[in-house]
RNA sequence: GGCGACGUGGCCGAGUGGCUUAGGCAACGGCCUGCAAAGCCGUCUACCCGGGUUCGAUUCCCGGCGUCGCCUCCA
């Protein structure tokens, strides 16, 4: 069984599922009010190959992940743009799929969104206030962070030490608030903001709202694990938890985190930086499984450079992969190798270890390129089958992506001629034009292939 | 200031108290090839600095230097 590094007891444990044989997990999702940049990439590729694992293993996983289309961001660049926000988070999400479904992404089994669960979200916190645990100010409904006695459990230090080592932060709203960690449940709005009817008056629900209630709501008290990238940790995640606590439910069983992307000075790629690196441009000048391999090479804890070097260096391997691909197409299927594939499940299930379980897909695919090249097509079908299902767990593609046109494969036939004839000039003007083309020209003892 | 992470060979990036040892990319040599391509075999460049523990540390401990992150919206 898999086991996973817990953020919040800071160890590698095993994941335990609440139900044999079902695993629930919770993403949180994107806020949509601009295009995807890489560490949104970043964290959707990471749970995918854990989804994708998982299910390998032959676990029913409800995969939910939440679109966040209230928001104040959201709201700004309405106001900003001066268009309805609707517009904003209709578009941006449209984009968003057409990302994540370009990257391979497989789609989460539930989507909720913020604005279909506002009337469960005023719910809650009318359940908060109920308890004590929220309180009114001039602009809102505020979260009394320290009405959680464990509160910054995932913070890693207490609200003591928070505030201790604040420096000369602003805090938002500190005036009214009972604490600097106080968090807003419910905002009021202002006129032409987004407004839902509440008992507090017209608003809009605070971020931290929307996963407890969708989280809990879709899967329930005590699912199995909760993710998102490390900036997640804290504040939000250990907000939400704090929300869970107070309503007396049990909440995520495990956390799980992803580092950082980090441009090439080793400085967090985020939007907020503005040094965004979308993720649409990074698709349209590379094979989408390029991004893929990046990560499936460092550990999805660490954080990832994203170079120019680092992205070539991984088209260059999926490149041998899709040669051996192509020159295995035709190996009839054999059972794939039960110790190789153990091999790669304690990896897998020692923490996601795909730089490890990478590592063995190299040297399986060059035990089979050697085991084909000494004709032993027993070992190479049964070692290809192997990789398939090495590449099957981990979200990979192997293979040409284009079809390969008559005049190519005509061209292909007249260099072969060319050399039978040993017309080796013509032979290599051939091949020369189908290499212009940017075709892979490749002249075995069976003749001449061509492919991408 | 508090908390956390990290510093590995030309680049990226794993891992480990010693043993055979990542892996990818690049480079070099060889096999194969008419020549290439693809593939295979082999070679090369390491563990930030200073102490300590140990028979032995890149790996554990302490200190230093450096980088990054969180503490504010963020995957």
């Amino acid at each position: 069984m898999l086991h996973l590094y817990d953020s919040a007891t800071r160890q590698v444990r095993e994941l335990a599922l609440r139900e044999p044989g079902k695993v629930s997990i919770y993403l949180c999702g994107p806020t949509v009010y601009g295009p995807p940049h890489l560490g949104h990439g970043r964290a959707t590729l990471v749970y995918d190959v854990l989804r994708r694992y998982l299910e390998w293993t032959g676990l029913e996983v409800r995969f939910v992940s939440n679109i966040t289309d209230i928001e104040d961001k959201i709201i700004e660049r309405a106001q900003r743009e001066n268009r309805p926000w609707e517009d904003i988070t209709t578009k941006c999400e449209a984009v968003w799929w057409e990302a994540m479904d370009a990257v391979n992404f497989q789609r989460p089994t539930d989507t909720p969104h913020a604005t279909e669960y506002v009337d469960e979200m005023i719910e809650m916190i009318s359940d908060l206030i109920e308890r004590g645990h929220a309180y009114t100010t001039d602009d809102g409904i505020y979260f009394d962070v320290q009405s959680v006695p464990d509160y910054g459990l995932l913070a890693y230090q207490s609200l003591d030490d928070m505030r201790a080592g604040g420096g000369e932060r602003e805090v938002h709203g500190a005036a009214a608030k009972r604490h600097p960690a106080d968090f807003v449940l419910w905002k009021l709005s202002k006129p032409g903001e987004p407004a839902w009817p509440a008992p507090w008056g017209d608003g809009r629900p605070g971020w931290h709202s929307e996963c407890v209630v969708m989280s809990l709501g879709i899967l329930g008290e005590g699912f199995d694990l909760h993710g998102g990238g490390q900036d997640l940790r804290f504040p939000h995640h250990e907000n939400e938890r704090a929300q869970a606590v107070a309503l007396g439910q049990r909440f995520a069983n495990h956390w799980m985190h992803n580092g950082f992307v980090v441009d090439a000075e080793g400085e967090k790629m985020s939007k907020s930086l503005g040094n965004v690196s979308n993720l649409l441009d990074l698709i349209e000048h590379y094979d989408p499984r390029t991004y893929r391999m990046v990560l499936l090479q460092s550990h999805y804890r660490s954080p990832v450079k994203i170079t120019q070097d680092n992205l070539d260096a991984a088209v260059k391997a999926l490149a041998g992969l899709d040669a051996f691909a192509a020159r295995t197409s035709e190996v009839p299927t054999a059972h794939p190798d039960g110790s190789v594939l153990a091999e790669f499940r304690s990896l897998m299930d020692d923490d996601l270890d795909t730089p490890r379980a990478t590592a063995l897909l190299f040297d399986t695919v060059r035990a089979a390129n050697a085991a084909l090249d000494a004709g032993d097509d027993e070992r190479t079908g049964a070692l290809v089958a192997t990789i398939d299902e090495i590449c099957t767990a981990l979200g990979l593609e192997l293979g040409a992506s284009d079809e390969v046109p008559t005049d190519a494969i005509d061209k292909a036939a007249t260099l072969d001629a060319a050399r039978a004839a040993k017309d080796y000039a013509t032979a290599d003007a051939l091949r020369a034009e189908l290499q212009a083309d940017g075709w892979t020209v490749e002249t075995g003892p069976s003749g001449t292939t061509v492919r991408r």
